[in-house]
DNA sequence: TTGAAAGCGCTAACAC
DNA sequence: GTGTTAGCGCTTTCAA
């Protein structure tokens, strides 16, 4: 193994010199720095980890905490972890990768025995088990999601109240009067992350200042779950010409029994989705959606965990602004009845 | 911060002995046992990472180099992802999550500081780039695919060649005579992992022996690319009763075109799917299929991983058995015609 | 602009 | 069954 000091025999330095010159924190001659990057070629050079963090009680690895549920939620939880990875490695930033399994403890572990600079939690619960054991680690960190009590933490998260305020606005405005909403599963909400509730608020209080009727129905993602609500609804509320729909799963089921059923989308119909991008382009009808923007999530998050690193920024909560695409499954509402 | 000499004097006992206890490479008695693990408690003490590593060339991490692309095979990956990471703790290890985004290069990187013991890729390409990086670095690695060129790895993959054997079988059973493979995107076959390709090889030879005619059919996973190869294979071969899919976004736009055509799914056409348990599971019909077992995939890689880690253990090839699951898409083939 | 040297916290001989 | 101690390879003062 080639370490440090041969690198320095061997360009005929110190070995201070080529940490110097690896880590940039003082000034270097041309000439020596150029011998030291030559030597570090020539042999092949990797500083070791283990020694590094050793010394300067830094690892420059960043805990990634996964959901603990891997059914739910899926390609938006692998988009964030993707990139989240891919900018640490930016930032000289490695990821390493935590399962709900290992429970709580796992933050204790990695950041107690300094394996982990900082921490980003996702799928985080209004009154997540992890967060005082976080808080009392002192380390910092980054949450994706809103949890209850935000003090000593920054978090990242969509601004699902104004998504929600989107869709009512976005119906209001193409004339429809009487809409439902079909949501998560009702585990979802039992779980309270939060994010569900925030979206039907939004959309409730949008809808009563529009004058829109709004009939909420949490839903299992399955055909089977998706007919008994359908009908349902439509008994309840016949003059429904409006879905929202907050549940992933749900989407295709929902489409393929409004065929069934003989209800054109757009024209008796309208379908508005709060889904990844992915969901909402590759389905049968283009939908009209808010996206959930795991890529700008996961780089603010990535960015202020770093910021708290390395320049001790303050905690803030960034709720990023939905946008709403109108494509192919909204349009006016049907005259007459 | 508490270190292990904090412990050894509270406990009164030298640092080995602490060291020891928690290593447990050498006998040490009950009670001075006890005593340690008390101060351990007592003053929260958590080894330190970095000193460890430095000081047994040993990280006690397995990197875990995930697929470039993102948006192919998303929940497998995922899957595959967790369990190897809930797998690997249970041995005592963390994995460290590497992007696709950085190249062969960061094989070389983690594996050349010593921040990984030993790697993990997924999503093997025939002939891989990063697999040369790998073997001159002598580090342990397991391969989830099979290259062309197996010699220094342990591989675990689907045997994908019986899958498609199978898939052969239970049509031909069933008594269909003509039936067509709906392939992966044609992206797929040009990356040249391979598995695609054994699929339809083993139920080629299948067919063949069983007098099954076959035409395959790669195809997007889009409505529109699906309902254009529907069309001409129903043109091309009229008498086709029975499909094979493997192609998890394809499996919807499948038997949503079906249904529009007016053919029941199994009475008039038998659909059977090689693909994650979930898809089959969850969507309009329940599919017979052959799973794609990630977790018992991830289970022999990190075992096998561990072995090479731990006890030098051999390389070798696991081509895990597939299993047909017959659900309510496949039936007897019409009579008459 | 550079060097010397003292640790960082732990493991693993080597001693007894 | 337990203690002593020499590193592991790097960072970072301190000194020049």
């Amino acid at each position: 193994m080639v370490t440090l000091a041969d690198v320095a025999q061997h360009a005929g330095v110190s070995a201070s010199t080529v940490s110097y010159v690896l880590s940039g924190k003082r000034t270097i001659s041309a000439v020596t720095k150029q011998r030291v990057e030559r030597s570090i070629k020539e042999l092949g050079y990797h500083p070791n980890a283990g020694a590094r963090a050793l010394a300067s009680s830094r690892s420059n690895i960043i805990a990634l905490m996964m959901p603990l549920r891997t059914d739910m939620y899926v390609p938006v939880m692998m988009e964030i972890a993707i990139a989240v990875a891919t900018n640490a490695r930016e930032h000289g930033f490695d990821v390493l990768m935590l399962t709900g399994e290992e429970g709580p403890a796992a933050v204790r572990r990695v950041v107690g025995s300094g394996l982990a600079d900082a921490v980003i939690l996702m799928d985080v619960e209004l009154n997540d088990a992890r967060l005082p054991l976080l808080r009392e680690s002192g380390r910092p960190a980054v949450l994706i999601g809103l949890p209850a009590q935000t003090t000593g933490f920054t978090c990242v998260d969509l601004d699902f109240s104004e998504a929600g305020s989107l869709c009512a606005e976005h119906l209001a405005e193409l004339g429809h009067r009487e809409i439902a909403v079909i949501g998560e599963a009702p585990a979802v909400y039992e779980r309270k992350t939060g994010f569900a509730e925030r979206t039907i608020q939004g959309l409730r209080t949008r809808a009563r200042q529009l004058g829109l009727r709004v009939l909420h129905r949490p839903c299992e993602g399955t055909y089977a779950a998706m007919a008994g609500a359908l009908g349902q609804i439509f008994t309840e509320r016949p003059g429904i010409t409006g879905f929202v729909v907050q549940n992933e799963q749900a989407v295709e089921p929902l489409l393929s029994l409004l065929r069934q059923d003989r209800r054109a989308v757009p024209e008796d119909i309208s379908v508005v989705a709060v889904c990844p991008e992915q969901v909402a382009l590759q389905g049968s009808v283009r939908l009209t959606s808010v996206a959930i923007p795991a890529r700008e999530m996961a780089r603010h998050a990535v960015d202020h965990l770093i910021a708290k690193i390395e320049r001790d920024a303050d905690d803030e909560v960034f709720l990023l602004r939905p946008e709403l695409v109108v494509r192919a499954s909204s349009g006016p509402a049907p005259v007459g009845g």
